[in-house]
DNA sequence: TCTACTTTGTTGTCAATGACAACATTGGCT
DNA sequence: AGCCAATGTTGTCATTGACAACAAAGTAGA
């Protein structure tokens, strides 16, 4: 047994290693400071000089888990694909890290859905929308997809693709396979983009729009 | 002031009932059992009798919280719209509940998701997913949308729209209204399933199903 | 090198919490 | 009346997050 340093040197970087560790494995109920604190063997005072509260830990957590992920959605976005491929392996991308880390992205969100999340948490948190919105602009100037405002229709995919990798993480999707659900819903999106909104169910729609 | 009586007779219903308050205006980590029995005026070992632990009580929770969406959501198939208004409708209706009451609906699909969640909450949880899809059985069988696994499409369109629910409630829609957002999600999974997936869009999506 | 000064970590303490056990009261049933 | 299960109370325990006082270690300037 050496005997630790006075200084760990590296802790704030060991506690959010081992914090992600247990938020997957335990949820972010079963995270503790003072347990977090003997993992790293460090005194239970310690965590304090790296993060103010246990919130401020969750948030770096949750900042994280938006670099790392949207690393992998720009990865997706680089295939060589047509432009209706690469949006699939977007849809997929995102779906795939919510199923490897479920209790992770649950925390990116709940967090971000804090009412005084950080400006930086926000805006990572918001990147895939963009990639979204660019693809989607991007196929409508090809003649790919109908008119209609991307920043709204960036927006649907989005929600749908949260919606579809929240519950495949939590295993919501009852009989049908993650894979199934992710190719039914980009394919739907894509192909109720593409044939655009008919003027007959636009009527219902713009009611208000005088 | 009257001393109370021993019995409080109605303990259970007064404690979800403070408890459903508590988490709509503080969140689930804002519900203690001690303070909820100070609110109801009864003593901290009191809750106990009516609730195992406090998960019980947040089961109970979320179960009376899919109990009261899913009269919503009835009610909103029971306009007299066409196919497509019933759709829209359907989904108002659900994203309507979840901004009113977005803490419930964090606890309601945190809660179907915790690993031993009782069979009544998962059967009334899922209830969305048969009103969706009756509906798109409906619509093929009128020829109004085109063929495809019902029960596939309506968990895409549940996902679709669980997804602007959440992010509708956690104010996530950024720029765009939840208005807009909702019409736009229905409109395009409608459009889309109203077109079906062209043949060339199958090619990549059947390579693993020989 | 000596000396402030800051950063990082430790120890001690506090109120709040969830869970549990022992006990008290109530109302129903025979 | 007398038993008994359901309901509520009181007391207690370990754990937790937060805070304050203190200690050690690195740092920069004389």
């Amino acid at each position: 047994m050496t005997d630790q340093p006075y200084h760990h040197g590296k802790l704030r970087e060991a506690l959010l290693e081992r914090a992600m560790e247990t938020i997957e494995e335990a949820g972010v109920d079963g995270l503790s400071l003072r347990q977090l604190a003997r993992d790293v063997n460090v005194s239970h005072g310690a965590p304090a000089k790296h993060f103010r509260d246990k919130q401020a830990l969750i948030d770096a957590v949750a900042l994280a888990g938006f670099q790392s992920m949207n690393r992998l959605i720009r990865d997706a976005t680089q295939s060589g694909d047509d432009l209706r491929g690469r949006f699939v392996r977007v849809g997929k991308a995102y779906v795939d890290f919510a199923v490897e880390h479920p209790a992770l992205l649950t925390v990116m969100y709940s967090t971000k859905h804090h009412p005084d999340s950080s400006e930086e948490l926000r805006n990572t948190g918001a990147q895939g929308i963009h990639v979204a919105q660019a693809m989607i602009a991007e196929a409508q100037e090809a003649g790919v997809l109908a008119d209609g405002d991307p920043g709204t229709l960036a927006m649907v995919c989005f929600v749908s693709l949260h919606g579809t990798a929240l519950l495949a993480a939590g295993g919501h999707l009852d009989g049908t396979s993650v894979e199934d659900v992710v190719t039914a819903t980009t394919d739907t999106l894509w192909a109720g983009m593409a044939a655009g909104v008919p003027a007959a169910q636009l009527a219902s729609t713009t009611q208000l729009s005088s």
